[in-house]
DNA sequence: TTGTAGGCGTTATCAC
DNA sequence: GTGATAACGCCTACAA
């Protein structure tokens, strides 16, 4: 069932059924009528590659994260999808893995594609001499590209993010405050925000005259029985409080405690990020830090069609965290 | 950069361009060396849309899943990407919420794609009246459809399972035979494999001679406190063991039982479904019944190329699951 | 080995 | 209001 088909069967042009397809008022009500009537009869859907072709567009955008497997990211896949469904927009999802290389190859396969933007889920490494970066600002001269989480400098590039430093700056003042001396930082990438989240650290030690104990800083995969075992293998290092990057790293950090027996919170304070399942599935549940992928998702879509309909958004928006309070800390 | 500027740059014909891109055998070397330094120079890329049109494809597929925020789909969707990928398609995602008006609504959107296929992640619900099984049925006389989880039957419609049945069989008799009479099932939903799940359970208590009692299988949301709220609530009820089909519900009655003291698994043996990170983050740690999403969307994707192919595939395809034994039982 | 021309199904721009 | 008709950019016989 093409155009030409229903334009015979309704006896008019086809013209004028793409009219009535658009929602044109320039149709009179019986021919109108008509044509919905053979559409209907003969469950005619108009060609989405034609239309694409006559538009330039498909109403598309693709998102590529690294790994929806994880749950901070389906998260956020998932709001951003929700929120472009209510826009009438579509997403083709690109998982690129956490590779350099994979992440430019997975940016140039859906460059070809004709989307209407790039959403980056998951923040970019920092290295500003990243081939990935280039790529992205070169991109960005055919299609506007979002971070969400990420911060990247270029024409046609936008930031929406939490704000990491202060909510790590917060809770470390906080863990301060209750008298921790000697506060863990658990760290599993060199991305920007956990870069941004160690900064929050340091600085909240700093303002209150602490040092930074370079061997309280630990580089960690995110994985729950990983963390357990590299802090079991740290026997010689003392600390009180234990601050993480992820859930899933604080979590193994109580899991250390449990094998150690030292009472949470008690002997040990642990914070983790994200406010995931994890938080509240483990004994004691798990003070966190939200970071607010809800509100971050529909930010950055809500700015997208600001864009897409010619308006001149922010090329950076950063959301307040919020610190969410449970049993593994006592303050 | 449309095909044209590139033959003029060129010196050749559009078809010549195209015989290039499509890497065509009879282009001489020389021509496919000058066509393909000009494409090299000017960045140029083939119109998706062009190219759709012409060939009536664009090598990508629709999944649609209730919610990819849940962790189990997200794996499902995480692995159905990184194997379509393997193949060249793309994947364009939606999610459709558990509605049936919402599923329906998902359907019969992506059906106005011209897509490749239809992969549905999560059962359907298993109500034969339900619209969204005409829906799908007639969806599949235009694209093949494939249930990941579910049972649907009818023309160009395939699924593939995990033996649910079988897997809950095995873990009741376990129970059973390390002692335990009163084995409390808790249950989410009424979808196929949910279904399936308590037939297991049912089928496994009649092979001993035991009675099924009413009161011990509950309904219940999926959600940690939700469940552990839930039982709180049962004051009445007595058991020695839980079977949950889902790994939030088991933790749940972990929390329940810490709420009442009870030892885990002396006084209370507890079974998850999923074998989600949930299963290792709570305490003590869960064991739960592992139903292979990888090698599930493997078997899928491969099936749908074998298809796409031309070759003929099995209807149904059901892989045996994988009990993890961790600390939440004693067998 | 290469080029020409028609077709794919729309949308959009004209006339009428 | 409505109808021709030219894009849109590519693919693919068919010719040369």
């Amino acid at each position: 069932m093409t155009i030409y088909d229903i334009a015979k069967l309704a006896g008019v042009s086809i013209a004028t059924v793409s009219r009535v397809v658009n929602g044109s008022p320039k149709v009179s009500e019986k021919t109108k009528e008509t044509v919905r009537r053979v559409m209907a009869e003969t469950n005619y859907t108009p060609n989405a590659f034609a239309r694409g072709l006559g538009l330039g567009t498909m109403q598309t955008v693709g998102i590529v994260c690294p790994d929806v497997a994880d749950p901070y990211m389906a998260k956020a896949v998932s709001y951003l999808e929700k929120n472009l469904q209510g826009y009438g927009y579509d997403c083709i999802l690109y998982c690129s893995g956490y590779d350099d290389a994979d992440r430019e190859q997975a940016v140039s396969l859906l460059l070809k594609k004709q989307l209407d933007a790039l959403l980056l889920v998951g923040s970019i490494f920092s290295d500003e001499q990243s081939a990935v970066l280039t790529q992205l600002r070169e991109a960005a001269a055919r299609i506007p590209i979002f971070l969400i989480n990420g911060v990247l400098s270029g024409d046609n590039v936008y930031c929406v993010l939490g704000d990491d430093y202060q909510a790590v700056y917060d809770v470390t003042e906080e863990l301060v405050l209750a008298g921790k001396r000697r506060i863990l930082f658990l760290t599993n990438s060199s991305s920007y925000s956990a870069g941004r989240k160690q900064q929050g650290y340091e600085a909240a030690l700093a303002a209150h005259q602490l040092d930074v104990d370079a061997r309280l800083i630990l580089h960690c995969e995110n994985s729950i029985p990983a963390t357990r075992d590299l802090l079991l293998r740290q026997r010689g290092l003392t600390f009180d409080s234990v601050i993480a990057t992820e859930d899933g790293m604080a979590v193994g950090a109580l899991k250390y405690a449990a094998v150690c027996g030292l009472r949470v919170p008690d002997e040990l304070s642990v914070v983790g990020y994200n406010n995931s399942e994890l938080s509240i599935c483990c004994e004691p549940e798990l003070t966190s830090v939200d970071n607010r992928g809800e509100l971050l998702c529909r930010t950055t879509i809500d700015s997208l069609m600001a864009l897409l309909d010619g308006q001149t958004i922010p090329k950076q928006q950063v959301i307040k965290c919020h610190l969410i309070k449970r049993a593994s800390t006592d303050f």
